[in-house]
DNA sequence: TCTCTCCCAGAGAGCGCTCTCTTATAGAGA
DNA sequence: TCTCTATAAGAGAGCGCTCTCTGGGAGAGA
C-alpha cells in the first residue's frame, strides 16, 4: 500500500537510504554497480521521489505561479493573448523542468490568497501578469523576499522587474504608416487609461502625430468589441472627415470596422483602419486587417527566463521590453 | 532570517507547539486567552505555515492538476472553450480553497512528465481534457491510485469517470431545427473523427437523419476555421443541390460561411448554416450564427465538483452529461 | 610492509509540521 | 477529604527526504 519510499528501495537494493538519494539525485560519486542496482531497485518499486520532503529539506518547489487577472478570461476570451501567455510561460518552465501553478485573481479577496500561497513557500516565484491600475501585489511579494517578474510594465513607483511589449513604438509604427500613405485626419480609439497597454499606445499616437504636426481626435474604448463600435460612432461624430483610425485592440478594430460599414466608409478607400495585437481574427476579417503584432508567446516566455534566473540567486534587468511590428494587410 | 516557524510562534506566544498547530488548524480545544495570545503572535511574527512541511505528514497537498492538450491553446486560441474550462475550473477550486496546477501537455514526453508529477504527490488529484483518440494518461493514473476526473468522454474501454457536454442530443437539436424549416438536402462538416465530440456530432447528425429518412452527406474537418472552408468547397462539389449545413464548430462554420459567400449562395436563403460552440464569433459574424450552445465554465465546474468529492473519498458517478442548447440568431 | 591519501558508502541529524499520547489542573460527586 | 472524570496543554514521535560528517577499504608512495 502507498508509494514506496527512498527508505524501501534501499533495503529492496541493499544499499543506505543516503546511495538512494544520491542516485536519484545524480550524484557522480556513486560506484557503476551500485548506480545500476538502485535503478533496477527504483523502477521495481516504482519508485517516485515524494515532493513535499524534498522540498522541506531543499527549501525549493520548482514550481512557480502566474497570475492573471480573471478578466483575462473572459475579456480576452477570444484572442491569442491570454492563451499566448500561458503557452509561453508553459514551454519555458517546461523546458527547465518547472511546475506552473495558475492563479486567477478575480477579488480583492483573492490577493490575499495568492500572498499566503506565495508565502507558504509553495512556490519558488510569482509570475504576475498584465494588471489593472496600480497594483500593490508584485510590490507586496516582492517585499517580502518572493521573485516577482511582471507582465507588462507596472504602474507606480514599485520597482519590480517586468517584460514588456514595447507599446510606444508599435502605436508609432502604425500611425507613420497611415501618415506615409498620405492620409491626414488620422483619429484613435485607445485603450483604458488605467492599463499600461491602453496608456502606451495613446502615447505613441499622440507622439507620432506631433512630430508631424497633426491634430489627435481620440475616443477611449475598453479594449472590447463593442466599446470600440461605441467609439467610432462617437469619431464619426466628432470629425466626420477623418480618414484614418488606429485602434488600439484588433477586438476594438473589429467593432469599429463593422461600424464603418453600416455608415457607408470604405475599408481602407475613405476610412485606413490600423489595430493591435494582430490576433486571428485580424487576419479574417473583412477586409483582413494592417494591424501591430506583438508577441504573446515571447513574452511568456521572457517573464519566465527572467524569472527562472531570478530565482536562481542571478541578477536580472529591470525592464525587457519586446519589439513589436507593422503587420500590413488590407485594412490600412 | 528566513520565514518564522511554529516553533518560534510557539515561543513567542509562550506556548508549546501542539498548541500553535492547534490555534492555526482551528481546534476547538484552545482556551481562548490562549487562542488570543497565539494569534497575537502569529500576526506579529507574519507566520505562515510551510506547506511542504504540513503535507509531508498529512498526504495532501490541497492543490490539483488540470491537464489540457497543447494544441488546445491553438486550435481553440480565439474562442472560449479553453479559457472556458480554465475559469470554471478555477472558480470552483477556489471557493473550496484549492490551488490549481495548469500543465500542458504537449508532447508523448511530457505525459511522463505529467505522471511523475502526479505521483509525485504534488498534487491530489487530476483533471484532463478534451484528450485526442484513447489517451493512456487517465487509465494509467486511476490505476495507480491518483484520482482522476476527465473533460470529455474518454475513448477507449478505460473506466475513469468524466463530464461531458451532450454532443449528440446538440446535433440532434441543430438538424431537427433545419429539418423543421423546411431544408431537404442536409449536408454536414463533421470534426475529426479522433476526438469524442467531433464522433458524437456528427453521430447525432446521422440519427436525426435517419430518423426522417434523408440521406446524409458528410465532409470531415479538423475544427480550425480553414478546414472548415475546404469542406464547405468540398461539400458544394458533392452536392450543388444542398440548402443547410450542419458544421461541427463554429469557427469551422465561419470558414464555410466565407466559402458559402465567395460562391455567390446566400445564407441563410440559400443554405441555412448551424454551427456548434457559441464562441463569441457566433454572435459577431454576418449573419450572426445559429449554434449550439455547450456550457463551457459548467464543465469546467462540473469537472472540479466530481474531482473533489473523488479525492475527499466519496463515490462519484461515472459519467455527468451537461445538456447543450440552440441558440437561433439568422444563419438558420 | 606500512602509512597516507583518496574515494565512496553509511550514519544520523534535522527540515517544519501534525497528531497521538500523556500529564496537569480543576471541578464534581461521594 | 478523597477520588473520579473532564478538559486543555505539552511531549515527542515521526512524515520522507537531503546533506554533512564519519568510517572503511583500496591504491599509491615511501
Amino acid at each position: 500500500m502507498g508509494r514506496p519510499t527512498l527508505e524501501q528501495v534501499a533495503q529492496h537494493a541493499g544499499v543506505s537510504r543516503a546511495t538512494v538519494s544520491r542516485v536519484v539525485n545524480g550524484s557522480p560519486t556513486v560506484a557503476e554497480p551500485i548506480r545500476q542496482a538502485v535503478e533496477r531497485a527504483i523502477s521495481e518499486l516504482g519508485y517516485v521521489p515524494n515532493q513535499a520532503a524534498r522540498s522541506l529539506v531543499t527549501q525549493r518547489t520548482d514550481s512557480f505561479a502566474l497570475v492573471l487577472p480573471e478578466w483575462a478570461t473572459r475579456v480576452f476570451s477570444d484572442d491569442q493573448l491570454f492563451p499566448g501567455i500561458v503557452r509561453g510561460v508553459s514551454q519555458e518552465m517546461e523546458a527547465a523542468d518547472k511546475q506552473l501553478v495558475l492563479m486567477l485573481a478575480g477579488s480583492a479577496a483573492s490577493h490575499d490568497r495568492i500572498e499566503r500561497y506565495a508565502l507558504a513557500r509553495h512556490v519558488d516565484g510569482v509570475l504576475i501578469a498584465s494588471m489593472h491600475g496600480a497594483d500593490p501585489l508584485p510590490g507586496t511579494l516582492a517585499r517580502m523576499g518572493v521573485p516577482v517578474v511582471c507582465g507588462g510594465r507596472p504602474l507606480g513607483r514599485t520597482r519590480v522587474p517586468y517584460v514588456d511589449v514595447d507599446n510606444v513604438s508599435g502605436a508609432r509604427l502604425a500611425v507613420r504608416h497611415l501618415l506615409e500613405n498620405g492620409r491626414t485626419r488620422i483619429a484613435t480609439i485607445a485603450g483604458p487609461q488605467d492599463m499600461v497597454a491602453g496608456i502606451d499606445r495613446l502615447n505613441g499616437y499622440r507622439e507620432e502625430l506631433r512630430d508631424s504636426d497633426r491634430r489627435s481626435i481620440v475616443a477611449v474604448g475598453d479594449f472590447t468589441r463593442d466599446s470600440g463600435a461605441v467609439a467610432m460612432r462617437q469619431l464619426l461624430q466628432d470629425d466626420p472627415q477623418l480618414d484614418a483610425v488606429f485602434v488600439a485592440s484588433d477586438l476594438m478594430a473589429n467593432g469599429a470596422m463593422k461600424v464603418l460599414k453600416e455608415q457607408g466608409r470604405r475599408v481602407p478607400d475613405d476610412v485606413a483602419v490600423v489595430g493591435f495585437d494582430d490576433i486571428e481574427l485580424a487576419r479574417y476579417s473583412d477586409p483582413p486587417m494592417t494591424t501591430v503584432r506583438q508577441p504573446m508567446d515571447g513574452l511568456g516566455r521572457e517573464m519566465a527566463r527572467q524569472l527562472l534566473h531570478l530565482a536562481a540567486g542571478e541578477s536580472i534587468p529591470d525592464a525587457v521590453v519586446l519589439p513589436t511590428e507593422l503587420v500590413i494587410r488590407a485594412s490600412a
